[in-house]
DNA sequence: ATAAAGAATGCAACTTTGTTGCAAAAGCAT
DNA sequence: ATGCTTTTGCAACAAAGTTGCATTCTTTAT
């Protein structure tokens, strides 16, 4: 339990440092996707800014978190579940959603993005989907 | 032709401007989605970035323009067509494409976002779809 | 056509957000 | 434990976004 942090960590190669696991812990204590400036509230005592903004960066790459597009200029990260990366290839296919309400965006994990047709001469490398409305908690 | 952005403006009963009218030609004359920095390069000696600021806003809550979510911080904006507004309600009821290779944005007006159905429990408002990949024009 | 009322703009000052280089500290493998 | 590599914190900076207020421009009613 105390370590799933660090497994996450070790699993994808990463040094496991306090910075790390703390913003792991955060991630995985939050049921919902969390804006770098969720995260500095919460640890910006005990770690510098530019650090977070590193490590959420770092996480990115190695697939541990995906980051959910928004209209207001707060990009939110959450973490990946483990069927996320197949083969080295990232790709989240489920539905974002955000809460008007209280604000808070959650991945509906079940919820499959359904699949579209381009027009001819497009290539779809990514596919992003979110709602905004009301959530169950707050209805 | 030279009154087609006066003209929204006045559907929209908003005073018309020389600031306001021309953001909605560098929309009109762009084809595609363009972000604040677009706007701003392309009009910082005549106007400044507040204006801008406050135009894209006022714009956003007429509902002459519509945003695009972004992962990269720079939220960008289109100009609607017509059927955007139907009962003073907005909906952007499109899928939007951006090319990774030009960075371009652009709505495909054609593509209608599939239905989904949420979870029990949460209400749907606003359906957001982006996919990235290379665009016709790059491919 | 003009004057008064209301709305939009520019400016200045400021806050927040994000970036970069470098030296110090911490983690890792032997 | 030691040396090598990676990560972190700091400082300085750049860019993005916000707010209040005085001035200017639009509109509307005469």
């Amino acid at each position: 339990m105390k370590k799933q942090g660090e497994e996450i960590l070790k699993n994808s190669a990463l040094s496991v440092t306090a910075g790390r696991k703390r913003i792991l812990d955060i991630f995985l204590a939050s049921g919902n996707a969390l804006a770098h400036q969720d995260i500095e509230m919460q640890c910006a005592e005990q770690f510098d800014r530019v650090t977070i903004y590193r490590t959420l960066q770092t996480f990115l790459e190695k697939g541990i978190i995906h980051n959910i597009p928004s209209t207001d200029n707060m990009v939110r990260y959450a973490l990946c579940n483990d069927n996320c990366i197949t083969s080295g290839h990232h790709h989240d296919n489920h539905v974002h959603f955000k809460c008007d309400d209280c604000g808070k965006t959650v991945c509906l994990d079940d919820l499959v993005i359904p699949a579209i047709k381009l027009p001819q001469g497009y290539t779809m490398k990514e596919i992003n989907m979110v709602v905004s409305g009301v959530c169950k908690t707050c209805k």
